[in-house]
This record gives C-alpha cells, structure tokens and sequence, in this order.
DNA sequence: AAAGTTACCTGTTAGC
DNA sequence: TGCTAACAGGTAACTT
C-alpha cells in the first residue's frame, strides 16, 4: 500500500513523537497481522529507549537502546497516528480507540502512537540491531533509489536479458526498493516509456535515464507527503496531497498531460494489477 | 530460473 | 435501500 514516499512520510512523522523516548506502555491488541508478532513482544519493548528510526524500502526500523530493531511494514492499508502531546507538557487527550487499532505505544513524552491497519497486510517483527540485514524480510531487497548506489549503470545491467515487462520489473523490490503501482505508472508516463515493453529490450541508455526519474517522481511525492487514497494518512491524520500531481495514475479515459501530445490515459491489467499509461506517448 | 497467478483480509464503491 | 461483485497502494507462496 503505502509506497517509498508514504511510508518516509509517516517515519518523518513519528520521529518528534518517538526518538529518543522511552515506551513507557505498549499494548498488542491481537496475536498477528499478517503473521504472528514475535515473542514477547510487549515486553522486548516496554521501558526500551527509542534511539533511531530509520527506513529501508518500505519499512519503517526502530532502533532500541536493547540492541533490537522493531521492523514495521504497512501493508495495503496500515496506518500510525501520533496522538497527545509530544512536548509532554499539560494534557495528554487521546481520541478513543477505534476498530482495527492493533497496537499502540505510549511515550514517556506523552504522545501515543496508534498503529491501525483494517487489512491487516501490514507486519511487525524484532530482530537484532546488528544484524538486520540478514533478516528475512530486508535481505533480498534492492537498493535504496534515493541513495547512491542505484545508478544508471546498475539499473541498465539489472534490466538486461528480462523477458518481464519495464512495468513488472520496476514493481520487483530485488531490482529497487520502495516502488509500488502507482509510482511505477507515474514513472514511465514521465519517461514515456510503454509499460508493456520488455525491460531486457530497453537500451542501456534507455534504462539508464529511468534513474532520475524515478528519485524525482519519489522526491517530489514526499515532498507532498505522500498521496492519500483511500487508506494513507501522514501520522497527524491529514492527507498527503501528490495524488493531485498525479498524471497516469487513476486517470483512465483523461488526455495525457504529456506537452504536445494528444493521445489519452488507457488502462490495463498486467501480473493482477491495473497499469495508467499513455498508448500515444509512452512507446 | 524466471514469469505469472493466487492468496491473505476488510472496506469502499459501482452496478443492478 | 439493499445486495453483490469488483477493486484497492504489497508481497510471499504457489504454479507453470
């Protein structure tokens, strides 16, 4: 669900809130999300001193002065709400807990934070600090596309010889972490590349010059806070605002925004899920 | 090995 | 209004 942008946006949301605060309570209100929460885990967080959050694709880290990471994943529809007072000064009000709030972390700072995920997609798990790279969930990832190392050399070589389409390959986290549906169709409308061309068969140019596009669509996204549709909203409750911005995306049956092109926004459905494109412009 | 499909779960919305 | 079906931003597990 939420994607890279999303996801940046609730971590930059929750870090007045929760860095360097200690969990004073943690409540685990179900035994799973997605899968079963890892042992005891009300415990390995209650009194720990929150010394970092960080994310690595589409996953939130919390580092903990225990030696261990709570590593948080929103799935399709997961949601963090900070409430109360982070300055920790008067009143500490808290709305009432709603249907699907499956944990909820109350700081020494007096702010809560409400994780909510109706779908229950979403996933948490503990793992220690020093080896999180080897975790399951976060070894086999790409590389960061806002770091250094996703380059135009990397991603022409990681496309080379790929029978699946640009479209299916941009969505495969092993190639480049945090791009989900409607970032890969904001990408290649920008690029004017057809999603349905082979990834292998795009030139080395070609695959290159999809780098900057990618970190400006991403970059431009959190800079909106992210896009809001139905599930994502930045940790103070209010809507991010890129969905505006978008050009492909749910756009079916509209003109391409492209300059000078006249062609209009076709759908399609490709590996299950719907592809925004342009059938003019995106070649 | 890689590509494509299915399943997980609930809520919203479109269509009848 | 009420029912049903389709669909939703992710990804692991399965089949081909």
């Amino acid at each position: 669900m939420p994607e890279l942008p999303e996801v940046e946006t609730v971590r930059r949301g929750l870090t007045p809130a929760m860095e360097g605060q200690i969990i004073t309570k943690a409540a685990v209100n179900r035994p799973d999300l997605r899968w079963p929460f890892p042992e005891r885990m009300a415990e390995r967080l209650t009194g720990k001193r929150v010394e970092r959050l960080r994310r690595r694709s589409k996953y939130i880290l919390v580092d903990l002065d225990s030696g261990e990471t709570l590593i948080i994943h929103l799935g399709m529809s997961g949601r963090m709400q900070v409430s109360g007072d982070p300055l920790g000064q008067f009143h500490h009000e808290h709305p009432a807990p709603e249907k699907h709030d499956h944990v909820v972390f109350d700081m020494e700072n007096g702010a809560r934070v409400t994780f909510n995920d109706a779908r229950r997609f979403g996933a948490m798990d503990m793992a220690a600090t020093d080896t999180l790279d080897e975790h399951w969930l976060l070894k086999d990832i790409g590389p960061e596309p806002l770091g250094n190392t996703f380059n135009g050399d990397y991603l022409a070589e990681r496309l080379k010889g790929r029978m699946s389409p640009i479209k299916t390959a941009l969505l495969d986290q092993r190639i480049v972490a945090g791009l989900g549906n409607i970032y890969v169709c904001e990408v290649l409308n920008r690029a004017g590349i057809s999603p349905k061309r082979k990834a292998g068969q795009l030139s080395s140019a070609r695959a290159a010059s999809l780098v900057p596009v990618i970190r400006n669509v991403l970059e431009d996204a959190i800079s909106a806070g992210g896009s809001s549709l139905k599930d994502h909203r930045q940790t103070d409750g209010e809507l991010g605002y890129f969905q505006h911005n978008f050009k492909a995306y749910g756009r079916e049956g509209e003109p391409c925004l492209t300059p000078g092109c006249t062609g209009e926004i076709g759908r399609i459905v490709q590996s299950g899920r719907s592809t925004f494109y342009c059938t003019q412009c995106q070649r």
